[in-house]
DNA sequence: ATGAAAGCGCTAACAG
DNA sequence: CTGTTAGCGCTTTCAT
């Protein structure tokens, strides 16, 4: 029973150090593990065992606030996801979690909180903005970029100290559209309130452009809204699809939504995609492992690309500001399986 | 056009007092925002003044490492999900988010990691891991909770120098088994492959004990497991309501399965409740957002009380170890009304 | 009311 | 191969 005068004060480079009868500097290299490293002095393995043994028996565990401080790395990566039930969110963190494994970082998320206050108080070696597409950001952005690496989600962003990863959606959005109309008459959109601000931009402007391209009229009861959220999605969707002379076929907005909108549709014994079929907008793993599976547009090999592109910025985090592309393409699958059934 | 020889280096506390014109220590003492608290010493509000302009001009910010290093705090609430897509995560997330307004927190999420590895590398003042019931994890949590406070959330460990989250599920997965058991016979249990190994323990055993209190026998036929992941578990209750003789009502193990369930039944063209009913378990708030709502059992007041618990701990990381107890009670719900329809 | 100065735990020159 | 030492940016006594 050894008396515990000292209340367990945690070990630091320094006992080790004197458990192991060596300075300082040395514990540093062993256990930093750069003993042999190229510009970096060695240590004999005998001194090395030594440090490792004292470093164990007394439970020493580095500080990184201190090894922070001193080299500017946190190994530390930040994903600010705005909407963390979103299956886009979901397989952003997946990638990333892949993508990280046996590097030595860590990848934090930051969830449905406003990056704008977070970033000042937490920096990290790279931090990733999943949403910033008003134009109010930019200068902030520019600002923040002066002391974090950051990577921005964004349609409209140029790289300004901060790298700008955009999907370059071109006219895949209308691919899809033609792929309803081709087979459908009745196509109807499922957009969120903000997005419907802009009549002839965006998502819900593809929806627009798509009827006005097959001669088809812009009907009332054929664009529903929602808040937001899941919920939200699936009662419009369930509202949708339950009036009088319903849509036989539905653009969502998001992969998310569109995913709500086949779920609704399922709760009204309606089989999709033979009674209405569902396109989405994201192309996310979700959508495609679903049954059925999602037919969407959206990047390819996007969640991966991303990942690793955060990664090499981590580890580098003074190249030079890029952007990053990922051309759309559309995914057909069995919710919208186009004219073959 | 100032020349930028210096490439833009971070500005300090330093460079802000020169500015100034005034000590470092007067500017800590603004900028920490304790001019006049008990205590400290006061500065006047002239000094004070030219300190915020000085640095609001320099665009200075506070390097949190070298504030973590000197006092000990990181402002950081660690919280290990396992399953980011459970809805169970989800709800923690959002409790936590709508706790720590205000509070100078930050909650970030280490999803999908084995905080094993994770933890050693960052700190926080307080993590939350969301997985521990092994028995093997009890001497690790035990060391960890050495240099951090940690807060577990398990049914058996006991806490040990680490808070133990527990919610009391007492004899409440027999009151759903009984629930369904009252107007079913042919009730079906949806666990996942883990949790079988000890079939009479764990949830998987309230499925058989209930079946043995109401004299009913347990049918292989009745009894679905899947992998851990929603696609899975849609599937098996595919597979389960598919069969010749299907069952009326499902046990599903946890919230995000009983959902996965509903979805499941309403593809098949089954009403819920009316065809099949669904109990969960967790009584997460996706449950009880969806449409049918979830019945389930659970703890009350859950995720908000874990949530104000875990921002104490924050504050006073040296509060005394405890275990957090919420007992269980059933939902009753849309998706399994009982016997009143 | 303000400043000087001592570190927090660690890394990285530089000396030996 | 190993030790000495000077800080990183910040907080916090203790003087003034």
């Amino acid at each position: 029973m050894n008396s515990p005068v000292t209340p367990a004060r945690r070990a630091t480079i320094r006992t080790v150090a004197q458990a192991a009868g060596v300075s300082t500097a040395t514990v540093s290299y062993v256990l930093s593990g750069r003993s042999g490293k190229a510009g970096s002095p060695g240590v004999s393995s005998q001194t090395e065992l030594r440090v490792r043994q004292a470093a164990l028996g007394l439970g020493y565990r580095p500080n990184q606030a201190a090894r922070t401080i001193r080299t500017g790395k946190s190994n530390l990566m930040m994903l600010s996801l705005t909407m963390l039930s979103d299956p886009w969110s979901l397989s952003v963190s997946k990638a990333v979690g892949a993508a990280v494994a046996d590097v030595g970082i860590t990848p934090m998320i930051l969830a449905d909180t406003d990056w704008r206050t977070a970033i000042r108080r937490q920096g990290a070696d790279v931090v990733f903005i999943d949403a910033a597409d008003q134009e109010g950001d930019a200068g902030l952005l520019a600002e923040l970029a002066g002391s974090n690496r950051l990577v921005v989600f964004s349609e409209t962003l140029e790289p300004n100290g901060f790298d700008v990863v955009r999907s370059m959606a071109g006219t895949t959005m209308d691919q899809a559209m033609d792929h309803l109309t081709a087979t459908h008459t009745k196509v109807a959109a499922l957009a969120s309130t903000s997005s419907l601000k802009n009549a002839r931009a965006g998502r819900y402007g593809a929806y627009v452009r798509g009827l006005e391209r097959a001669g088809l009229a812009l009907q009332d009861k054929y664009v529903a809204t929602f808040d937001g959220d899941e919920l939200s999605a699936y009662q419009a969707a369930v509202q949708l699809l339950s009036q009088p002379d319903p849509p036989t076929a539905i653009f969502a907005t998001s992969d998310f939504v569109g995913i709500a909108a086949i779920h609704a549709a399922q709760r009204l014994r309606l089989s999709v995609p033979e009674d209405v079929a569902v396109v989405g907008i994201g192309n996310t793993l979700q959508g495609e492992a679903m049954a059925p599976s999602l037919t969407s547009v959206g990047p390819a090999g996007f969640f991966d690309g991303l990942a690793r592109f955060l990664v090499d910025r981590a580890k580098d985090p003074s190249a030079p500001a890029q952007v990053l592309e990922f051309p759309w393409q559309l995914f057909v699958r069995d919710s919208a399986p186009g004219s073959t059934h």
